[in-house]
DNA sequence: TGTACATCAGTGAACGCGCGTTCACTGATGTAC
DNA sequence: TGTACATCAGTGAACGCGCGTTCACTGATGTAC
């Protein structure tokens, strides 16, 4: 009979820091912007011991990426259950939630597509395809929050719209930053207005 | 008095064919991607030579953004007025050539927002500037592609809307990429077909 | 027109550095009897 | 309960490689007289 393994081991204790610590790395500096040594370093480990964990950088990637989406849908859900108990649409909670001005600093554990849109169809298979994965997530989850009955179209123009709005806004910075995503909110709010055909 | 240098000497030739290339290289493979040795490589030159024209790998990309993103406005308006003699209006054409399918796959001379967009805010304070010039520039163009007495936030949520669709479409690829492309431009013309007031 | 010199544009080797990856080893934990 | 051994998780040094940057040098072009 196998031995049931503690819930928590150490290793896996160690892996989800370490998948924790990139989450937030690839998403303040891309794919790219921070090296092995510096990950296992913030996980509390050596470098050395990386391999022992995952067979090439590309599978943190794969996994840290999946992390990180997980993680935004959970932090939206939670964040838009609070702000719909105060009244107003799931639609309108998902487009102030995600076009709020707490997200343009909040870069590392901000969402993961904003973060790194213009690098994913640059990424080897395994990593695009966690990235693909990434997208329709994120597409369904504004779908979920649109009124029954909506195209599925909507749901994707809706979300490359809040994409393309957090990124813009991040680059511009200051008041610029803060104009675009007050700009699409106001756009997004007033397509899906309650009593508004479309 | 001053010799009067010829409008195109051998050192204006050189350092306009390295920007050309970088211009296309930082689109192809982001700001990180291509390394000055493969740079200089493709303008004809061996890398030691680089210094001699920019001070740093920082200069070389701002002027190759400022290159790359007047080669969009040029290529995207003489599109447009191809279109337009088909007839439509110059929105249309805007939509219909931003988010042609053959936008997907030529990177490497297409719109350099869409290609770096989420590592603009990552980068040192010369390239971001110049990316701020560069999304400034576009936002404009958008907006003189609006009918007559349009509200500029009309413009900015137009084009982070096409940004986002380009770079989704990208990850995605194939027939789903093809497919958010098609779905943003039937959005975008039906919002702003004429005759609708807005 | 011819000679001597200065400047220019580019070459190619070298630098220090950080990267992903490998590997022999260590110390702690678990298992057998 | 105690001893011997196996396994596990992590350490730390080393590897080859490519990067941005520097620099002494070269050959071609331009200028002075």
């Amino acid at each position: 009979m196998a031995s049931v393994p503690l819930p928590t081991s150490r290793k896996v204790q160690s892996h989800a820091r370490i998948v924790d610590v990139a989450a937030k790395a690839i998403r303040r500096a891309g794919y790219r912007g921070v090296g092995l040594a510096d990950i296992m370093q913030q996980a509390g480990l050596t470098h050395g011991g990386f391999y022992a964990h995952f067979a090439s950088r590309d599978a943190l990637l794969v996994e840290a990426m999946a992390r990180a989406g997980q993680d935004n849908i959970d932090s939206l859900s939670k964040a838009m259950e609070r702000r719909m108990a105060k009244g107003g649409t799931r639609f309108q909670a998902l487009v102030d939630t995600y076009l709020h001005e707490a997200h343009l600093a909040r870069t590392d554990d901000g969402c993961v597509i904003a973060a790194l849109a213009s690098e994913m169809h640059r990424q080897d298979d395994v990593v695009r395809e966690e990235a693909r994965r990434r997208v329709q997530a994120m597409v369904d989850l504004v779908q979920a929050a649109l009124p029954a009955g909506s195209e599925a179209s909507e749901a994707t123009v809706i979300t490359v719209t809040m994409v393309g709005a957090l990124q813009l806004a991040r680059t511009l910075g200051g008041t610029s930053g803060r104009g675009i995503l007050a700009q699409t909110r106001q756009a997004l709010r007033k397509r899906y207005a309650p009593g508004t055909q479309h």
